[in-house]
DNA sequence: ATCGCCATGTTATAATATAACATACGTTTA
DNA sequence: TAAACGTATGTTATATTATAACATGGCGAT
């Protein structure tokens, strides 16, 4: 499986690229770290973690209820609802404020602390890693915020929609 | 009226302050942009922006049309939602999307791209403004996106939460 | 005075999310 | 083995947040 060339820009997502990489790089990871922690992958588990998969588009909490109804599971709100938590605890997904709807993790494997770039257009996300993000927050709150946890979600227009709308 | 020391570091707000100075610096404000603009200053408007102003507490759509009810005015959904737009458009109030809510904005008389330090105890919320806030938007998105507006929430715990939990 | 504009009011409904309880099944424990 | 337990899934109902569509009323411009 040829690799995709690194995604020290997280633009890559907004273009061609060979998504099999992607998917198999995250649906592996899924696997090993469900086996390492000794949780359960069950089929709904993966079912759900395939669909936030197919590209880079997040899905909406009652979007995947309707796949997960054509592929004959449960499709009650909490039967998604309750995957989503188990995705986003595990760090396998994120949810995306700005659109109500949630998206597979791409900077796998290690805790952090993402931001989004999210185009406005074609709705799809990257995610960026702290690092590239620019972000400083210890120089944003001083001595007397004590930062858990930042939301960071950057709204805009990728390369593709503005090619489509320069044309 | 005698100053607030100098939002410099937006702490301030999770702190005892002269709670009138921003109340009424903004009201003032709000006052004359809707005379310069030639907008209407309604009573309902008023009301809302007094309401969001009576301290940095972000009000949810529903416990603001409680507040309406209680003071005469119709109270249902779209009434709050409409004049909330017509505050955020204006840019006196902003929503803070970790908790459903509106908030009054700190940094009047100038478009800005706010970042916010949301207290997870009390659910006080600050307002950072851009050059504080240590985001460096440039740097997160290469040559191909277009950043529009940036979402930042940051959560965490507010001095006076810390130190009561620290009793 | 009439028209158009806009704020407000009303009714209904959409969209998102959670509470509470029921079942099923594999694992541990007695 | 049988009971007890933990956890995933399923179901029913409801809570919470937000918008669509249409009606009314005041007010200034023509
Ligand atoms: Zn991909
Ligand atoms: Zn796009
Ligand atoms: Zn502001
Ligand atoms: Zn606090």
């Amino acid at each position: 499986m040829k690799k995709n060339p690194t995604q020290k820009y997280a633009s890559i997502i907004f273009k061609k690229h060979n998504h099999n990489v992607c998917f198999n790089n995250a649906m592996k990871a899924f696997q090993k770290h469900c086996f390492e922690k000794n949780l359960k992958l069950t089929p709904l588990r993966i079912k759900v973690f395939e669909f936030l998969l197919r590209d880079h588009q997040p899905l909406g909490a009652y979007q995947i209820l309707d796949m997960l109804r054509d592929s004959g599971f449960g499709s009650t709100p909490p039967i998604a609802y309750r995957v989503l938590d188990f995705l986003i605890e595990q760090g396998f997904a994120h949810k995306i404020k700005r659109l109500n709807a949630f998206v597979a993790c791409s900077h796998l494997g290690s805790t952090h602390s993402p931001a989004f770039m999210i185009c406005r257009k074609c709705e799809k996300v990257a995610e960026i890693n702290e690092k590239e993000s620019g972000v400083n927050l210890k120089k944003a709150a001083p001595f007397d915020f004590k930062i858990e946890e930042a939301v960071i979600e950057v709204i805009g227009l990728c390369i593709s929609c503005i090619t489509v709308e320069a044309t």
